[in-house]
DNA sequence: CTCTGTGAAACCTTTCACAGCG
DNA sequence: CGCTGTGAAAGGTTTCACAGAG
């Protein structure tokens, strides 16, 4: 049985093609976790996400920290999806004093001198939101106040100590290949 | 000669350190475009970056549209990194009549059940930044109004017709991507 | 009979290593 | 001598096809 609310059990054929893959890729991959279907009727689903989520590291919930509270900044703030994945923003920074002090979405905005303060707190993971002049000073102070991975949306190469994990989300870009797939005319 | 301002060109062990990969697959991958490398000395940086343009079909200004003016969508209106790309935000829409008719940035934010003045304005690419609730029925606007490609900020999977590209970025699952990374500690 | 899990084959990408141009 | 461009080798991923569990 695999298909909609209510389902315990979804087949690799319904998977994929509800995410657009082929159906061989799916239980290719789930076997390299071990064996998490069951024949004849597919994967316990719940069992499926706990699996996944252990996976990543996601079980307990992350605190994450807020590099750069512009105009990104503050969507972020505000963005209710990181809920979905168990992530918690523990802590807003920026350089503005016009900012610094206000709230939004009950996470107060800190002087950015005042980074070190996540180590003391035990946030591993940040979200850079800075300008691009400022991207590579700024994750510097991260990986001093024990930022173990940073997520940036800045569109410049950020060098960090091995370490340290970076993934780069650059919006520019993203549109820029768009394009490439549409029929000229 | 390979380096910083000024520089004419590039060598692709340059170039592959910069951005951190290996400098065979910089010219492996160059060499797909054909010649354009100078032996001895590198890639012509100029001659490198209208090449890729043209490649992507960047070379000459493309015309987006937002849907959904929420947190997400303001902030996309007011950054600045599109014109990188020579991307021009030509209009924007919403569903809230608080927000019809304001300007963010100099684009007026026009009712959502417009869209369909995009197929005159002949802009071919959305930004989609609707809540999940509205993303697939957005997008079936949207491709009515004659929108070739959509850059989907929603979490969810868009099923549009195989002529439509949809590049999906969602920003809680690449902040969900690090925890991976980390050693737990 | 349905659907998983998996060897084997096909396909694709990356790296090596070097001939040869500027 | 420096650096590109490229065959060949190595490494990785995807698809096929089917045995066998439920």
């Amino acid at each position: 049985m695999a298909n909609e609310a209510g389902a315990l059990c979804i087949s690799s054929t319904n998977l994929a093609e509800f995410i657009g893959v082929n159906s061989c890729q799916i239980r290719k991959d789930f076997s390299y976790f071990g064996y998490l279907g069951i024949r004849g009727s597919g994967y316990n689903i719940e069992k499926l996400i706990k699996k996944i989520k252990s996976i990543l590291k996601i079980t307990v919930v992350q605190k994450a920290a807020l590099v750069g509270v512009g105009n990104l900044g503050s969507a972020i703030l505000s963005f209710p999806g990181f809920a979905v994945y168990g992530f918690n923003i523990a802590a807003a920074f920026d350089v503005s004093p016009q900012k610094i002090g206000k709230k939004i979405n009950n996470v107060k905005i800190e002087n950015i001198s005042k980074l070190w303060i996540l180590k003391r707190k035990k946030v591993n993971l940040a979200i850079l939101a800075v300008p691009s002049e400022a991207a590579q000073s700024t994750t510097e102070k991260l990986v001093k106040a024990g930022v173990k991975g940073i997520l940036n949306f800045s569109s410049c190469y950020l060098s960090v100590p091995k370490k340290v994990k970076v993934i780069t989300t650059d919006i520019a870009m993203e549109l820029a290949r768009l394009p490439y797939y549409i029929p000229a005319g």
